[in-house]
DNA sequence: AAGTGGTCTAGACCACTCG
DNA sequence: GAGTGGTCTAGACCACTTG
């Protein structure tokens, strides 16, 4: 059933070994939604590995949603679909690749200034503090999408003004020149109108849908570094979400 | 500094009476965020537990998002307020319970009818199978916050328009009567404005901004049961989420 | 009764970070 | 070099599900 496609020398650890193994079973359909995975013992006999090798395996298999476990009666392929970055923050880059669409920004403004009341606030500074504010257009094949204004902190990233094209990726840059690496983005979506310049960069008529979107990205401390605010076409945009449902087991009661 | 406060003849897991002991901490300020968590050695060693156990602890702590593992350094309380439910499924009654709010519901229709294209797609039904409807008026304070249609498949839960008490909690009854535990919530939120019919039952303006969600909801199988389509008011909405950035673990390479 | 996942132990080696 | 988390082993007992 499975092959001894493991490497015990590689640095890829075991378990990651055969999950990918079991991913790629799922992939190319050979194993169907519904269908038992191996069990933890039948892995681990299989494979000559120990039971809590293949059960790490089949552990990070359900955290990706691929499948899931019951007690006294095995693990299976879940049937939803994707296998899916839902929750993932990506940069609008990023993003549009992954729908197949051109990605294009046109940049509307990028300087340092003050902070302001609303920044200041999410990113934990006072608001006479400077940041660095990149203001730009977002575009997908050329069509408006949203209008994103991102502010940084400028003690972060000295000389992110003069080293940085603001036609490419702000993350990758914060990534690689800095060491800043984004691990969690809180977002705050409203729906509302567009206002007379919004309506004009975007295309579209004043008072026509848009999302309003709030986000401050926090590196994994917990020390907020970015604070963005944009408004997205309601026509051309929408959110995608997925939720689960506590198995009694997340919170202590009274939640 | 950690009391021993195990119950090692309990039925609760050593490793979650351990969790809730750090959680404890965390909450009454014991802990603050940035500092370290008692390493695995130490908590192995303080307790009397094997390391995988105190491993363990920790880990479903940083699952939590109140804790994160820094390889070679140790493991730290993170500054990010809410261990939160973020994304979790919340019936309209534990959201607003939540929030302080009391909820109310006006049925405006609970009835047996055929699928139609729409829900019968998502359910993965025929659209001339039935379906139980319920729509409701959802309301906060006495203020009507949005509309919501939900669509059932009437074939898993014989006899619900009989004894369903429409403006009690539906996930409630499903889950107890049924035993139809909802695992998975897939939510897209759109913005729009709203129309003549739901501008009055609103009391706003029409053409006010509003959201439209569309949910689908599934049990672990990943058998979708419910189908629902809401719109809310945007000025007493919002939708918050917190997403995660990959730690390259996630998937394995071109994405 | 047999098989499953959930928990737990007491060790081990490794790569990493930091002083 | 000392301490940390990441992985792994070879066992064990338990509660749960199913025939």
């Amino acid at each position: 059933m499975i092959l001894e496609a493991l490497d015990r020398h590689s640095v890829v650890p075991l378990y990651y070994q055969i999950r990918q193994h079991l991913l790629g079973q799922v992939r190319s359909g050979a194993l169907k939604s519904g269908q038992p995975v191996p069990s933890e013992q039948a892995l681990s006999a299989r494979l000559g590995v120990s039971r809590m090798t293949a059960r790490q395996a089949l552990k990070s298999l359900c955290e990706l949603g691929v499948a899931y476990s019951q007690r006294g009666k095995g693990t299976f392929i879940s049937a939803i679909k994707l296998e899916k970055d839902f929750r993932q923050v990506l940069s609008f880059s990023e993003e549009m690749q992954k729908r197949g669409a051109r990605p294009r920004s046109r940049v509307l403004a990028f300087e340092i200034c003050p902070a302001g009341a609303e920044a200041a606030e999410a990113l934990h500074i006072s608001p006479a503090e400077s940041v660095i504010r990149l203001r730009r257009i977002r575009m997908a094949n050329s069509l408006p999408l949203g209008i994103e204004c991102s502010h940084i902190r400028a003690g972060l990233c000295p000389g992110l003004l003069e080293n940085f094209d603001p036609r490419t990726s702000l993350y990758r840059v914060l990534a690689s020149r800095y060491g800043i690496e984004i691990a969690i983005t809180d977002e705050v979506a409203e729906a509302g109108l567009a206002k007379a310049e919004e309506a004009r960069l975007l295309h579209i008529a004043k008072g026509s849908p848009v999302f309003l979107f709030t986000r401050t990205s926090y590196i994994h401390s917990g020390k907020p570094v970015e604070f963005v605010k944009s408004v997205y076409r309601a026509d051309r945009y929408k959110i995608v979400n997925r939720l689960t449902r506590s198995r009694k087991t997340v919170s202590e009661g009274r939640n």
